[in-house]
DNA sequence: TACCGTCCCGTTACACTGTAACAGGCGGGG
DNA sequence: CCCCGCCTGTTACAGTGTAACGGGACGGTA
């Protein structure tokens, strides 16, 4: 029952690891990993492309069990406060996040515009850049956003042969 | 009629250099710079924060007079392709361009929570840390969003005078 | 002149994104 | 038991963005 990674079917993502790390990191702190809330992350996980709001509100609904969207917002408020998902301003979609940012580095999101899919990652030297513009301009940051769209490896090597 | 600098009322931008800047682009280009956009650019250069398309319609109508969202919309389509205005992915807001990105540096906007004014700068580190975090991933890069969100510097005193 | 294609813009309709406000359930602490 | 904080469901609504169609202006061409 607990394979160490990728455990259910074809998902992009660590599902089971990512709602491990929720568990703790909310008993820790001292908040609710509600049914709601872990169902959500799980739905995230489980795509390898960024999902909106409504997309999520529409995987999480049965038959004659309608989640409104306005939950969804809600969970993802709490996901994204707590650091297990980002939001992507460019595409008004939520992707999970496997990275610590404990040290405070801010992610750097690359978004294949073929395919779709989005790798997040840092950069010290991206870090360092931003920290000494920001310095030199006299700016206090709260938040930082840092998404590069283009195409991804395997979709110029796909277009490569094909076209 | 042609005062160097900030020549019309108390606005943030340039205008008169703007849209002085827009009709030269446009004649090199063989496009046309319409009423409608350069209306959209003036309203855009006489704010000194971001403008949605909404309120710019709303500037742009007169009584009796409407002008429809989408057609605002097109308008600042031709704008950001031809880099006359930026886009706020953070805000869905717009911006005019005082930079020439002739180099094809990316822009990095600091986006003050308090006052809302946005400063739009440029950065050889970020560049480069950027192009660097690109190549190891192998991603080919189409368009770059760099947005920080904080308080900017006269802010921070003022609310240190008053707090 | 008439014909044609392109670009711009007005209009309508619609889908998507996000939030405010109110009500009910549930659990812990008096 | 009541009170209170938190979570969630529900409704309503504002804001954002695009698709589709039609008409007018304008230049080229026969
Ligand atoms: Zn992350
Ligand atoms: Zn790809
Ligand atoms: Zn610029
Ligand atoms: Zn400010």
């Amino acid at each position: 029952m607990d394979q160490p990674a990728h455990p259910d079917h074809a998902c992009g993502h660590d599902r089971a690891g990512l709602v491990a790390r929720a568990e703790r990191l909310c008993r820790e702190r001292g908040l609710l990993f509600t049914p709601l809330r872990q169902r959500t992350l799980e739905v995230i996980a489980g795509e390898t492309r960024p999902l909106g709001a409504y997309d999520i509100a529409e995987r999480l609904s049965l038959p004659g069990r309608r989640v409104a969207a306005v939950s969804v917002y809600r969970a993802l408020d709490f996901l994204t406060e707590n650091g297990l998902v980002h939001r992507l301003a460019s595409r008004n979609a939520f992707v999970p996040c496997d990275h610590s940012h404990s040290g405070g580095e801010s992610a750097v999101f690359l978004i294949c515009r073929a395919c779709g899919a989005v790798d997040e990652t840092t950069s010290a030297e991206i870090e360092r850049g931003l920290n000494r513009t920001l310095a030199r301009a006299g700016f206090r940051p709260a938040s930082r956003i840092v998404e590069i769209e283009g195409e991804c490896g395997a979709c110029q090597e796909r277009e490569g042969a094909e076209g």
